[in-house]
DNA sequence: CTTTGTTTATTATAATACGAACAATTAAAT
DNA sequence: ATTTAATTGTTCGTATTATAATAAACAAAG
């Protein structure tokens, strides 16, 4: 019985290794990022980019931010001048959200620099290895 | 050309799919721990019963938190009574962090909550799969 | 039309998480 | 011994994330 008795090991958790992987991939990320923009935001970015003009809470669920989380998003990619905000004539409710001219840009520019922050994340991987983590990754998501 | 130009697939990238992974375990979590301890405290907490009493410093190193984090992560554990706080005799930088009383029995009931929590996280995955994250995740963290 | 229920957005609170700056202390170098 | 460098802990600022509560507007049903 060389083993510990306690028979719970940290380092091999899965919760525990995601904070370390994600850790390490922001990490990654803020080395390559322009104009200070954080994971979230670029991600937001990117889905406003896809679905074009559309609501906060809309746009929230399908970043996968809580509407309290993406509202502090859209405030600060408004700050930057990257969206633009306006009011829904159709529906007083909602607050319609758009990528600005400076936003759009920023997009395309951001397409290429996301590709090499992936590329870096799954460096130390295998080509194999690095399809199955992203499959694994996508059925526990 | 059926695909989008664009040629940038957020939902394939390895950061939003481990932040999508991130917040279905932190769900999960939520639902089965004690005492309403986070991801975060319980792992300061399982390092202070596998190091014994040490610094703070080096419990944030050894539990991969800040500085600044395991601060307040110490100071949130020692609020809810389950960590003694000290000053260190031979070190006058130090504070010295152990258990409690209350501390050590929590630990050992989350030890099963934990593994509880582990494998409802991989639940959707095959027993090779879950075999095969824990060992891609080492690798990139 | 009015009641009921849902959706949308905002606000507050709490807990990470990191960088940067700071003072106090210890260690190392010369 | 004195200067220099490194470590430790604290504090501040900013960002993310969730929950809960609130208010306004819309939708559906009677």
């Amino acid at each position: 019985m060389t083993e510990s008795i306690e028979s719970y090991a940290l380092d091999e958790q899965v919760g525990y290794l995601l904070r370390l992987a994600n850790q390490r991939h922001a990490s990654i990320f803020q080395s390559h990022t322009l104009e200070g923009l954080t994971p979230t935001q670029f991600a937001a970015l990117i889905r406003i980019a896809e679905l074009g003009k559309c609501s906060q809470n809309r746009l929230g669920r399908l970043a996968a931010m809580d509407v309290a989380t993406i509202k502090g998003v859209v405030d600060r990619l408004r700050q930057k001048g990257l969206t633009v905000v306006e009011p829904d004539p159709d529906d007083k409710r909602r607050t319609l959200i758009s990528l600005s001219p400076e936003g759009e840009a920023l997009v395309s520019q951001m397409k290429d620099v996301g590709q090499k922050i992936t590329n870096e994340t799954l460096k130390p991987l295998t080509a194999a290895e690095q399809r199955n983590l992203i499959r694994i990754l996508r059925k526990i998501s």
